[in-house]
DNA sequence: TTGGATGCAAAAGATTTGCACTCCC
DNA sequence: GGGAGTGCAAATCTTTTGCATCCAA
């Protein structure tokens, strides 16, 4: 609790319940899940939170770099508080997203290429996942 | 044209004159266009080109393997007809994906990750292009 | 001939916006 | 007190779908 109320006054942005609320739920979650995700976790335990909300607060904690945007599932955005370099593995089936530990194997460190100046770097992998093929119940989103 | 006529059968697509259409604009464009812009593209000189038809024949494309789907534009799927392994760079503010050829500097070979089996890689830097730092007109979409 | 393609329009999703009200600092 | 934040609903934008018609093979 203290620890999300220092994260947010850290990025310069007042403390709200909704606000702490949805930096809770990214506290446990690591599905990487929607703004759509978001919102039904918490109108569940917390009636009056509206869509707008949460997306407002998705995007000022992106743009403070509180947590990452993921260009990955093609139906919607994701969302990653896990901020360590690291890449992401999207199951085509069941539409999970899995992390996948930064190895080294090439360099992230890059600021530059072709006068075009880095922010960001992704690194998606794309496939089926060992769930999947195997059928153990990871068809399902 | 006989080489758009090719690659359709050779993929085992009818040939429709709507799907050529497609693939010509492919042939010149390297913008990465979205459906909506192929879909403006087309109707201006071929009126009676639905939507419907961009979309269908742009998912078939992909199925196949012809083009490809990226996901870096947050806002909507752009598409790639250049299969060669390259990456992408997305700049911010102008919303121009611009390629970025491979220098072999990771492996991109890999068909397994802890047993999730990798069909595709993408590897996606994002910031602000050259054209935008220096406000050479880069800046409009 | 015949199943795949197309066109149209409506529907479905995801995300954004306008505006009045609220409450954090 | 003032301005950022919130809630609600409507709007926007992208993509999908149903279905009748059409046409490439």
């Amino acid at each position: 609790m203290k620890e999300n109320i220092e994260k947010l006054r850290g990025r310069g942005l007042k403390v709200t319940p909704q606000r702490l609320a949805i930096l809770e739920i990214f506290k446990r979650d690591r599905t990487h899940p929607s703004a759509e995700k978001i919102y039904k976790k918490i109108s569940g335990k917390y009636p009056g939170m509206s869509f707008a909300t949460v997306y407002n607060t998705l995007s000022k904690l992106v743009e403070t770099g509180e947590i990452q945007e993921l260009d990955i599932d093609p139906d919607k955005k994701r969302f990653d508080p896990y901020t360590p370099m690291h890449y992401h593995f999207y199951c085509k089936r069941c539409k999970k997203v899995y992390d996948i530990d930064y190895g080294g194997s090439f360099a992230p460190d890059i600021k530059k290429i072709r006068g075009h100046q880095i922010d960001s770097i992704q690194l998606n992998f794309k496939g089926v996942c060992e769930d999947c093929i195997h059928q153990r119940g990871g068809r399902r989103p």
